[in-house]
DNA sequence: CTTGTTTGTCCGATTTTCGGACGATCATTG
DNA sequence: CAATGATCGTCCGAAAATCGGACAAACAAG
């Protein structure tokens, strides 16, 4: 056991702390410096463990040759795991229909680590639209409606050490107010949604809604951005209960996971079912 | 140094075998038992990687107990590489004019370790098209028209030595013809770009040509797929110079976009430049 | 020239990992 | 029903990799 509390893993958790820290940069790439303060680690062990990591193809330098961004390593890594997770099939068609039932753009966040990260995005089809998210942008768990309804159906525990491993990253922000936030996450509690108005944003407000997995846990939230002046009482009305239509049928998806892939199984099934042939690893396509 | 041949990196190595792994595998997940095939790892270590790895997020164990697919770790974190990495950026433009121009499905493969992997799929307009991979499918290097022509654009003892290490999945394919593949490897190798005709699928031919970084590496392949029957010889005969036009742009704005970079530099941009790299790995490989 | 900041490297103490050996579970077979 | 074969899971001493304090180099600022 490591002499602090963290948890052990060796080079790997510390590859984990260094690769968040680079992804969090996004484009403009991170700098040793920053990753040293961002993961609080000492010099030498960001620096060999960010060498070997470029040496695997994980990270690249960046042309000026100080910076580093997520190397193609992950970039593949990740096609693999957007391919074959039922998440990925599951919610894009729930959310292409919620994008055109309410005509607002429709994000959707997962837990990784101490952040959430936008996966997938639906525009509606309107001429102005709220984009606040990216497809890959990065933020810590609370910021942002999706973000929020996440953090507040995670188990009491996790969600109170989240907030508290997070509290320095809030307060980066600007405009943060840790009254509000703290008081929202209680109502997004209570309330089983998240709905905000200009909590992290002057102007737009958010909607959002926990995604579970078949166990029941919260790992996924979907949510819509708009600028709330600019709708009527009835369209913002209507904004809630579809929302959660759409995260309960993805949920339900997902629940429904199991049983369905046990049904389809394609002609190989070298499972459980018939344990006796080699069978060549995957011959697939 | 280890015992084996085998690169050090400790525990990270061995998660990243298990990875391209389980990345292999696919939807269909896989099993300890195939880790332990696929990997060569004893199978303790296998066992104690993955509790690690199952911990962290980066993998999920499936309905069924047994086997294990890519975590949502892994997705958010491709989302970022997807985001911040160039080729991402630029390859879509060109993809999609490409695709337009020869109506045929035009595909991206990146190198992942001895696996290509495609990341991005452009489909033509026409109601039959021929599409050979699907985004996040792994294979060895050299199966496919794009991967064929990334492996031969490597430096010739890379080439050999990623040829060597994939001998025996070559061999697990059905139908593999070992002369015809290294022969259209050096075809390849010779006239710059690959062409092939039911080398891997029967009756489907393919066009690929590399894309190289700002540093003139090779890292991925573009191409496409289509039955060879039905294209009359105008037809393919515009194929193959419209694929280089199309690799030679991406791989050019890969290059500029070191400059680029600096011009638009934002607002924030507290790095340093440096003229001379100092070569960050004395040994080899 | 001095100061401050950041990157890069060395090396011994310590920690973690490594993997052979063993046990548990389950389906199949005689 | 016991024997067989295959796979999953765990223990623990030996061995190897990691850890991080201390130091050096490069560069901008004062």
């Amino acid at each position: 056991m490591t002499a602090d509390g963290r948890e052990a893993g060796g080079s790997f958790a510390r590859a984990q702390l260094l690769l968040r820290a680079i992804a969090q940069a996004g484009a403009a790439g991170a700098s040793l410096r920053d990753m040293i303060r961002a993961t609080g680690l000492p010099r030498p062990t960001v620096h060999r463990v960010l060498a070997m990591l470029e040496a695997a193809g994980w990270v690249v330098r960046m042309p000026d040759g100080l910076s580093f961004r997520l190397g193609l390593e992950v970039l593949a890594l990740g096609a693999g795991a957007a391919a074959c997770h039922p998440l990925g099939e599951v919610a894009g068609a729930p959310m292409a229909r919620l994008a055109l039932a309410i005509a607002q753009p429709v994000y959707l966040v997962v837990r990784a680590g101490p952040d959430s990260v936008c996966v997938a995005r639906e525009e509606s089809g309107r001429r102005i639209q709220t984009l606040v998210l990216q497809v890959g942008s990065r933020e810590p768990l609370g910021i942002g409606a999706g973000s929020m309804a996440l953090l507040a159906a995670l188990p009491e525990d996790e969600m109170q050490a989240f907030i508290s491993a997070n509290r320095d990253r809030y307060r980066q922000r600007p405009d943060f107010n840790e009254m509000a936030f703290l008081a929202a996450v209680e109502r997004t509690r209570t309330r089983g949604f998240a709905e905000h108005d200009d909590l992290f944003t002057p102007g737009v407000s958010g909607v959002g809604v926990a995604v579970r997995n078949g166990r029941g846990e919260a790992i996924a939230g979907i949510s819509t951005a708009f600028v709330g002046l600019w709708l009527s009482a009835e369209e913002r009305a209507a904004i809630v209960p579809r929302i959660r239509a759409a995260a309960n049928e993805i949920s339900a998806r997902l629940r429904g996971e199991a049983a369905a892939e046990d049904r389809v199984e394609p002609v190989i099934g070298p499972l459980r079912r018939r344990p006796s042939r080699p069978e060549p690893s995957a011959p697939g396509e």
